[in-house]
DNA sequence: GCGGCGAGTTTTATCGACAAAATCCGCTTC
DNA sequence: GAAGCGGATTTTGTCGATAAAACTCGCCGC
């Protein structure tokens, strides 16, 4: 066979599957061929299909039995179920992390938020620190399954980001949101932090929305 | 080939595979040969290994790479943490639903707890009656995707209650909760229902976890 | 007696091939 | 010109084979 370090090829083509999906490089609706898929990361047709029977399960891919693999659908009416669902989700899971979060997540959210604030939204690397400060933000809740299911309703959200290319936020302060949802989560204010953060996905929705519907 | 009804056979798979995962034909930790699974359902290797990659990702089947498959563990542990992640999602959940659901929720509903009260918890089909109820309690929530996680939830809670062979529940109305529940979220109490419906689910979790630890 | 080494066996992960669908495309017909 | 039919082509889903790991277990040295 290969030299294969540890990891399978199957892991390997679903990260980069998945990759390929939430940057939108693969878009909405698009067929997964499996052949042309398995040349394009220079497998076999096994491992991709491994893969996308995966992603299938995670709600990125859609399996049409007997017609093969689509990438998952991406309509407005999505993107505001998402907003929606992420909205309930999160008020849950931010009110056990502040009611749970230690002196260790107290610092890590610090850390985050430093990070991010240092960057501006066209620096590279903004997207990996604005992902890393919402986790940390959540990171205190007790339950790993809500938070697996936080991550994944993010991940779904950047989807939609990336979809909506070159989406701007004019007459919007972002960092100071995000300093004002830190602040509030750090006094172990729920009253406060909860809505802040549902504003904060709100308003975000909003600009985002107009973007994918011009496109 | 074979005649395939419009159904592939990995998906066929897949639903046999998680039946006996949630029926505890397949204990936890069990592991997971790709042949003698084939063998056993009667196809090759592929569709076997297609349908334990998305088991991988619903969280029922855990993946070690270079060493296969295994279903996944079921501590007490773990019990607690769903229970408790259960507890927390259903709380919104069910608030989303009872504000949302319309005249054929209601409806659907109060045929649930009826088809549900008519039989006896060693009754054949009493399983279902009961995921029915629940499913139908939550169905008002206008989120497909909370709906889904709440699923999702809710058969993993089912697969420790059968690990939990005969458990038994001495000195406890069942039925009697279950119509509190439905009562209050008929009557749209928020305040009355979440609390029952957390309750409900903590007692279970208490006899559950009890059979779990002795056996 | 016990830990480690090594040949043999089992299991995994991947590939290439192949039959059954589905899809496409041009031709006929109304 | 549009609808419908039928054959060629693509694509899917599945199988069996195979190399590389992992695992087993007995043997040997200490």
């Amino acid at each position: 066979m290969q030299e294969m370090p540890e990891n399978t090829l199957a892991t390997l083509v679903q990260r980069r599957l998945r990759a390929d999906l939430l940057r939108g490089v693969l878009p909405p609706g698009a067929k997964l061929k499996v052949q042309a898929l398995a040349a394009s990361y220079g497998t076999g047709p096994s491992p991709v299909r491994e893969a996308l029977a995966s992603l299938t399960s995670e709600g990125l891919v859609e399996r049409l039995d007997q017609r093969g693999f689509r990438a998952a659908p991406a309509s407005v009416a999505d993107f505001d179920e998402l907003v929606r669902a992420r909205c309930w989700l999160e008020e849950v899971v931010l009110r056990e992390s502040l009611a749970a979060g230690d002196q260790g997540w107290e610092e890590a959210l610090v850390l985050a938020q430093w990070r991010l604030g240092r960057l501006k939204r066209a620096d590279a690397g903004w997207e990996e620190a604005h992902a890393a400060f919402h986790q940390a933000l959540l990171a205190g809740c007790p339950s790993p399954t809500l938070c697996g299911m936080a991550e994944a309703l993010r991940e779904k959200a950047e989807r939609f980001r990336a979809l909506a290319r070159r989406v701007a936020y004019p007459g919007r302060d972002v960092a100071a949101e995000h300093a004002a949802i830190a602040e509030a989560a750090l006094a172990r204010d729920v009253a406060r932090a909860v809505p802040l953060l549902q504003a904060h996905y709100r308003s975000t929705a909003s600009f985002v929305r107009a973007a994918l519907a011009e496109a």
